[in-house]
DNA sequence: GTGAAAGCGCTAACAA
DNA sequence: TTGTTAGCGCTTTCAC
């Protein structure tokens, strides 16, 4: 393979520049950099050359000197881009939209992939590492990552020492249940995912606590099943037959939540009016489809990637933290509840 | 900032290993990347002590040296990744999973953020740009690139000689048109987004073309709104008033479906019994949770990305591809049609 | 205020 | 078969 020619002899380098203005590649290199052992006359002539010769400075020689590549990998085992897409975002900002460049590997959930992803991304000496996963559930830290720091974002390392970010889904819930009370509903349920889950069990647990502070409890026991709207249309179906008066439902997703308001739709309820619904993601393209729009839990998982982002500039800076920093969720309102 | 630290000295370099083996820098190189002129036993010692020694070559140097970076930029407007992600993991696969690295960046629909990425891609000395966007319509090409090769995936260049890599929507819309003549269904309405997108206006006429060979048209006439669920719903309900002996609907997108299908049951068409529905894009978490399953075609997204990889790799090794290359869509039967 | 030279890690001529 | 050397593009002492 041939290198991309820039014009009649490859792209500009520092030497071009400083055999057009009639100096020393040292000088430029000053110029360039802006130090104050040039002169003013010198300084301008440089400017002005590299400008007129589109002279860009080759990112990969300073690497090569000063070891570090100005760029991270994010390492992602969420290949359908609901957790990835919004972390990476967050993360690109914090690194300065392009200062930093950010390197995307999808593991495919392979632990094999993901090993050689990471030693393919030491060969390139990125400076840090961004792991994320789909699932909250803390994950195996990643081995053999040679002192290149690393942050997990979403899914926690299992290794508490190591540097994670994680979505704060006691407060999600909490403010969840506490908009259905402030809405003046009593009669609460509460339908989620999978048992298994951490989510699903961390919610539920939240849940029953947060009820229990206004002395209440969940009604008809939380409702474990999948995180699909067809769970949320059956388990809704169930709850109204074995407690016909509740008010209210905390679901623990969007989806289960949008099964849930067809469901009551389709039984006659009234949503928010006889039934007020809480959601939880804010996974907008389902939330604003709801009829009507779903009031909903935000884990603001973007700015969950800002933070993971910043922590790493830290750590690659020489002042690496440790330990979990937890991200407040947010209440999304619409029309639901 | 400070490197990295791999060791008591940083990371392991081919002098160190050249040192515990005994041999010169020239000789570990020579053995590492399996060249003739060494001998075996020479050979042997020196894998044996990189492996040892846990070696790895670092890929800024001869990137240095090469000029080539092995490092593609993915510049993409969908920041909400419902084709972003399909493209990068298509390109990650014919990208040798690692081998060329993925740069990604954003550009928010900022085409001042898009100019800046671009050159921080060039400093970066990438060695070729994939351009995607969220729209089919073209897109103009991106100004100043010096020379790098450049695919543009989904969204074509506005440049006919540049080289870009789309879905077949007319092919796609031939495939549900048919699939719908193919179950017996010969008063078919076509239900579809914004007049004024490409995608619904270049579907409307080659449903209109399809029908027409099979001496038809589409009952209603092709009804342009949004591409939501809200305008699927209010479609149908007009068009159930219009044309109340429909039997089939090809829609424009499956959010679209989703809501025909939700008018229909609401209005107490069964489907597919009654009327058949096909939806258009695959979109999993939409076309799984209708009830039932939607029938849709799939633009193979992702082969899109891994086809524009290929042609990009082949435009940096010298044999560039003008022109635009067309990927044909399949249909995915579920039931709904 | 300016420039010559060394060096980042690696490979490819060329010499021994 | 092995080793010496130069050089990729840039920055940075250190002389001048």
């Amino acid at each position: 393979m041939a290198p991309p020619v820039d014009g009649p002899s490859g792209p500009v380098k520092i030497g071009d520049v400083a055999l057009a203005a009639g100096v020393s590649v040292a000088t430029v290199s000053k110029a360039l950099n802006g130090r104050w052992d040039v002169s003013a006359a010198t300084r301008d002539r440089v400017l002005e050359t590299a400008a007129r010769l589109r002279f860009r400075p080759n990112v990969l020689a300073g690497s090569l000197r000063t070891g570090r590549s100005f760029s991270v990998g994010l390492l992602t085992t969420d290949s359908f881009g609901r957790f990835s897409i919004p972390i990476m975002l967050g993360a690109e900002d914090a690194l300065g939209s392009g200062e930093v460049a950010i390197i995307f590997c999808d593991t495919r959930d392979d632990p094999e992939r993901e090993t050689r992803q990471v030693q393919a991304l030491l060969h390139r000496q990125v400076d840090g590492i961004i792991v994320n996963g789909r699932r909250t559930e803390a994950r195996p830290p990643l081995v053999d990552h040679r002192g290149v720091p690393v942050v997990y974002a979403f899914s926690p390392s299992q290794d508490p020492v190591d540097c994670s970010v994680i979505a704060d889904e006691p407060n999600g819930t909490a403010l969840a249940v506490q908009h259905l009370l402030a809405g003046g509903r009593t009669r609460i349920a509460h339908i989620t995912g999978p048992r298994r889950h951490r989510s699903a069990a961390v919610r539920a647990t939240s849940t029953t606590a947060c009820l229990r502070r206004a002395a209440l409890r969940i009604v008809g026991g939380t409702r474990f099943g999948a995180w699909t709207e067809e769970w949320g249309r059956r388990a809704i179906a169930d709850l109204l037959r074995d407690a016909p008066d509740l008010d209210g439902v905390f679901c623990g997703s969007d989806q289960i939540a949008r099964g849930v308001i067809d469901g009551l739709r389709e039984a006659g309820r009234s949503v928010p009016e006889d039934v007020a619904v809480v959601g939880f993601d804010n996974w907008e393209v389902m939330a604003t489809a709801t009829r009507p729009p779903l009031t909903t839990i935000d884990m603001n998982i973007d700015l969950i990637g800002r933070i993971a982002a910043q922590l790493l500039l830290g750590a690659i800076d020489l002042s690496p933290t440790s330990g979990t920093t937890v991200v407040p969720a947010r209440l999304v309102v619409r029309e639901s509840a």
